[in-house]
RNA sequence: ACUUCCGGGCGAC
C-alpha cells in the first residue's frame, strides 16, 4: 500500500490522469487496502490534472468504504476548488470540515487564506486569518508569506511591515520569499525608508540570490537620486556573484 | 493522537 501511494504520487506529475486510474483499479485487483493517505494522494493527482469531477468522485468513495477526510484531504480539495476559482466550493468544504469534527488546521488556514486572497477577495481572506488566530492555531512560516502578499494586495504597506516585524518577533526569519513579496509592496509605495531596512536584513540573514530584488533597490535609489546607496546595493549585488 | 522517521496538504518571483 505504501509503495502503490508513492506510486500514484510519482505519476501524478505526468498529470495523466487515466494512469492514476489503472493504478487504482490495479491496487483493487491486489485487495490492497486503502486508506486516507492513498484517497488523498490520488484526489491530488486528478485535481493537478485539472481533473475535478474525478477527484471528487474519489472523495465519495473514500466515503463510501467509511474512510475518513481528514484535514490534508480537504486542503487538497480546497487548493483544488481555489485553482479553478470556485469560491462557493471552497466554503462549502470549509464548512464540511467544521460540519466533521475536521477543524481546519494552520495548512488549511493557510490554504483558505492564500485561496481568496488570489481570487480578489480580501475581505474573505481577513476573515480567515482572524479565525485561525480565534481558534488557537499557530501561525507558520507560510502564513506569514501569504498575510504579507494579501496586504501587498490590499496596498497597505503598514500592515505587510507590521506582519513583517510580528513574523520576526515570533522567531522566524525572513526567508525569499518573504523578501520578494515584501519588496513589491515597498516598491509601489515608493518607501525608502523600508527599502533600507529590507536591504539591512538581505544582508543580515545572509540572503540575497534573487537579482530581482536588488534590481527593485537599486531602481528605487536611482530614482531618488541616491546614488550612494545604489552603488552601495549594486556593490554588493555583484559580491554575491549575481549578474547585473 | 502509539504526533521520531519511514506513503499525502500551504506562500513570492
Amino acid at each position: 500500500r505504501f509503495s502503490y501511494t508513492a506510486l500514484i504520487k510519482v505519476v501524478a506529475r505526468s498529470r495523466r490522469s487515466g494512469i492514476i486510474e489503472a493504478i487504482l483499479e490495479e491496487m483493487k485487483g491486489a485487495k490492497c487496502h486503502m486508506d486516507s493517505v492513498t484517497f488523498t494522494v490520488a484526489m491530488r493527482a486528478f485535481a493537478e490534472a485539472g481533473e475535478i469531477k474525478k477527484a471528487m468522485k474519489m472523495l465519495g468513495e473514500m466515503k463510501e468504504q467509511g474512510c475518513k477526510p481528514d484535514q490534508v484531504t480537504y486542503t487538497v480539495l480546497i487548493k483544488m476548488f481555489a485553482n479553478a476559482k470556485l469560491s462557493k466550493e471552497v466554503l462549502e468544504l470549509y464548512e464540511e470540515m467544521l460540519q466533521n469534527q475536521n477543524p481546519p488546521d494552520t495548512m488549511t488556514y493557510n490554504t483558505l487564506i492564500h485561496a481568496f486572497t488570489k481570487l480578489g477577495q480580501h475581505d474573505v481572506a481577513l476573515r480567515f486569518s482572524k479565525k485561525m488566530r480565534e481558534s488557537g492555531r499557530y501561525p507558520n512560516a507560510y502564513t506569514y508569506g501569504i498575510l504579507i502578499l494579501l496586504h501587498a494586495n490590499m496596498h497597505r504597506l503598514d500592515l505587510c511591515l507590521h506582519t513583517y516585524k510580528e513574523m520576526k518577533k515570533s522567531g522566524f526569519k525572513a526567508s525569499e520569499v518573504i523578501i520578494t513579496t515584501l519588496i513589491r509592496a515597498i516598491k509601489e509605495a515608493g518607501d525608502l525608508e523600508a527599502a533600507h531596512k529590507l536591504f539591512n536584513d538581505i544582508q543580515q540573514a545572509g540572503l540575497g540570490r534573487n537579482e530581482f530584488v536588488y534590481s527593485i533597490l537599486i531602481e528605487m535609489w536611482a530614482k531618488s537620486g541616491d546614488a550612494i546607496s545604489a552603488k552601495n546595493c549594486f556593490d554588493q549585488m555583484v559580491e554575491k556573484g549575481i549578474k547585473a
